[in-house]
DNA sequence: GTATAAACGAGACGGTACGTCAGGTCTTTCT
DNA sequence: AGAAAGACCTGACGTACCGTCTCGTTTATAC
């Protein structure tokens, strides 16, 4: 991401260093009171104020508050939902989105929906999450329908982003549009249903 | 929308009634503002002042700057993007998503991603957004499903929810995270594309 | 008064009458309000609110929340301080000042402080005081004067008006300038003490 | 004063130091203002907008307008009117009270009766009219009573106060209720004899 | 060791917008 | 036509944050 401040790649520069405690006391500060008050509600200086630490400590990292909530989720992405490659297409993203639909479920799911909510206003945050979230995903997924097809398992033809499309689509709709009351509930039985349905189409054979 | 202020059931109560061509007039500003500055940097005192209105006449009808965008956006939403019904679920489905595609890429999109993406943070906004948007059109595309497994056109079992989700999920995962650049491209020959890969499957028959 | 409104020489003109009634539930109003939580806080809405009236039934009587107030209080000021005429200058004057002294420890004085703070930035509130709470007295009192000095009991070549500042102006001065302390002390020892002090003058005889 | 912000004592604390420059701004503001507009049109975002200066650096020294008056009132008050202490009692008051009246006639009186208005509804105002005006003056002139019996100039038995309000309660008569037009008129000759009055007292000898 | 340089907490600063309140005017319906 | 109700434009209120800017202090590298 082009505006982390993280900076670790730091050189030895003069003058004194920032201190790794700091930045993530605010990373910390950032995702509590998110959590506390809703992300619309965040503030600097709250955040400073909650931190223990200066507004210029804070702006010397980040531009705005939203950058800090951006690095603090995409800290561990890789780690909470990462594309898993099982023997079949069918298979592997059975597992894939099970994961995605189990972060969604949970507080990641409650810091995503805030964050491509404002996305929707701010371009940086949307390159950002372009670059962080979706497209290494991406990449691994497309191989992935790509070995289905070469192996038989999959339709010749198919256009491995609409697959995906198909498959992910509902997932978002359902993160952010949820029609039906206020809760988001993915269960594993939906993401079931839902590959059964994309995989298996929709026409009588 | 319960926080609507058209009042169109108006009652004749004393005092002096409220000028539809007032309400009218901040409609109107709210939504020029909103494209001309970004629906993020709208204020009510903004849309006021272009409205040549005083703060307190907005206050009287809306509760904050979103309800107008939202009120103006429904309005006439049923006009712009309705259900179409054909001879066919497939050809219903591709006549109605292509008018949903157009609608997103144009102006009508363009709003939407502002409010769909503030309905993240906003209750009642969301709210608002299940009623007017889409539940209406849920309810007849369901319809529409089930009419497809009567006739024989689709396969027995589908749950009508899940292949909704397949066919429009891929709309709003490309409106609100456009991952490759910042532009929506939702062509018509996208939709066709996703349309024939949903209806037909991804296996190999 | 030029802004009063009770119109007590009203002729007879088309139209419903003013009710009298309704002029009084105004007044009424205007004192309580103000009593209750200061005569800063007293706003023309207020006023109509407890007085279950409209606002422009208080607008076409009095031009301001001031003048009602001004209206309210000049009403009696003649039953409650009159000027008293004694066999004496001296004792005239002490036992008018008494009753003024009186006036201001009670409740005319809360609201006569106020009023006459007003009218330092209030040209017709001024005006209106002047006329209804000075001149009248003066007048009286100047004779007062004169007539003690035609009796012998008064210095000869003494100007009224400046005897009466003399007399009056403490009053005055420890009404709205109360420089210990937060009340207003008058007391009826206070005032003889006074009248002592200025009839003997200051220095041995 | 207890709310002024001037904050002279201040300890070296953490954190950018108030800029003396900017409140000296603030009251030249908001004096220059009030003779222009009247006292009573004054209003923080005036003043702030005339200074050049945001509303939260007033309101971090000023809790309202007519604070910030008084501040720049009491200033220099002991500069524009000491009390002088002559060889007698008489010519001392003479001297201090025909400052007093120049004071009132000029710029100074103009302002200090819109203040003292206020004060009849600002109890902190009139708190701090009482110590920086009144308290101090009263002292020292307390003290020339005292000499003037002490060395046979003035009657025993005078009471110090009192004696003060027939000297000087006439002055704030004239200043806050001028009965006559609307101009106040305190000539030097009018102080000339009022001190002859007084002093002289009433009565035939 | 003593500069020099940057980070740091604190908080002042000029701004913008908030949502509220009241002003005084106007437009209804009811009496 | 008066009266109550309430819409209307205006403008100020006092608050909250914005992002920038001094301060004095602390902690590192460089001379």
């Amino acid at each position: 991401m082009k505006e982390n401040a993280t900076r670790e790649e730091q050189k030895k520069t003069a003058g004194r260093p920032r201190d790794p405690r700091t930045t993530r006391s605010i990373l910390k500060a950032a995702l509590e009171l998110g959590m506390e008050l809703g992300f619309d509600g965040l503030t600097v200086e709250g955040i400073a104020a909650r931190a223990g630490v200066g507004k210029s400590t804070i702006y010397r990292r980040w531009p705005d508050a939203w950058s800090i909530v951006a690095d603090a989720v995409f800290a561990d992405v890789a780690r909470i939902a990462p594309v898993l490659e099982r023997a079949t297409a069918r298979e592997s993203f059975r597992a894939s989105m099970r994961l995605v639909a189990r972060s969604f479920r949970g507080q990641h799911g409650e810091i995503l929906r805030p964050l491509i909510g404002r996305a929707q206003v701010d371009k940086s945050l949307r390159l950002a999450l372009a670059e962080h979230w979706l497209s290494a995903r991406r990449e691994i997924s497309r191989k992935i329908v790509r070995r289905g097809i070469a192996s038989g398992e999959l339709r010749a033809g198919l256009e491995p982003d609409i697959v995906l499309d198909a498959l992910y689509g509902p997932l978002y709709h359902r993160l952010l549009l949820p029609y039906e009351g206020d809760v988001v509930h993915l269960s594993d039985a939906y993401i079931d249903a839902l590959v059964d349905t994309v995989f298996g189409g929709l026409e009588r054979k």
